[in-house]
DNA sequence: ATTAATAGTTTCCAAAAGTAACTAATATTA
DNA sequence: TAATATTAGTTACTTTTGGAAACTATTAAT
């Protein structure tokens, strides 16, 4: 696993969302688990350039965090199933705000590099 | 430095935005520099438990992106203060929705607990 | 008997974060 | 005069996290 998960109550909220979705590749995840359920390999396709050991990693948090689901089925090959609880729902608004501002800023930078 | 800092324009806008406050720390300067430019010293001691080594990484990155101000006054012993930019202060809003995000999940799970 | 598919795991290496001691410049204090 | 205090870092070293590539288990199809 790649943290301990060990939330500190007494952490402020800021503090406590960066121990859920500071790093790389948590919030890439539950974006592109916005739409629809998606299996292992479908993720690992959707978001490029992220290893099969961190994208496991990380799922296995989500999950124990509750912020995502993992539905296994018992087939050949397997078929592993991830989508997003109510909490990771939750979430997605926030998300495409974020998308807004690093368009946003990106405009910023082009303007200035007009004037 | 922490990172290169070498941004992919091809980067969808979610990918880009973790580029940039996808760690453990960027967002809560931010976040601290909400209300008022601080000291380096000031920094450290409102952002428990980073260290001034991450710190200084960080600022660095945050004043390259354009998203913080670093005037260095030259006085003895030296003052250095930080502040954000317009870009900067464009994040404040969704870093809000972040704290109330983890604030509800929070009570998520204690009714949860209670059932 | 071999190959294909899927969802991982494993091993080994690189990058980022954490710790603690150190530095430079000057003003104050003993 | 020498030692001490203040501030904003830097440096060297260790630990933790992330990344690449090969490997595994299971069973159906060829």
């Amino acid at each position: 696993m790649t943290r301990k998960l060990i939330d500190n109550p007494n952490d402020c909220p800021i503090t406590h969302s960066m121990n859920i979705i500071g790093n790389k590749w948590t919030s890439i995840i539950i974006y592109v688990l916005a739409d629809r359920k998606l299996r292992f390999g479908e993720l690992a396709i959707r978001i490029d350039k992220i290893s099969r050991k961190v994208l496991t990693d990380q799922l296995k948090e989500l999950e124990l965090r509750g912020i995502v689901v993992r539905k296994s089925y018992a087939e050949t090959p397997p078929r592993v199933e991830y989508s997003l609880t109510k909490k990771g729902t939750k979430l997605l608004p926030i998300l495409n705000q974020l998308c807004a501002w690093s368009k946003d800023i990106e405009l910023e930078l082009i303007s200035e590099q007009m004037k």
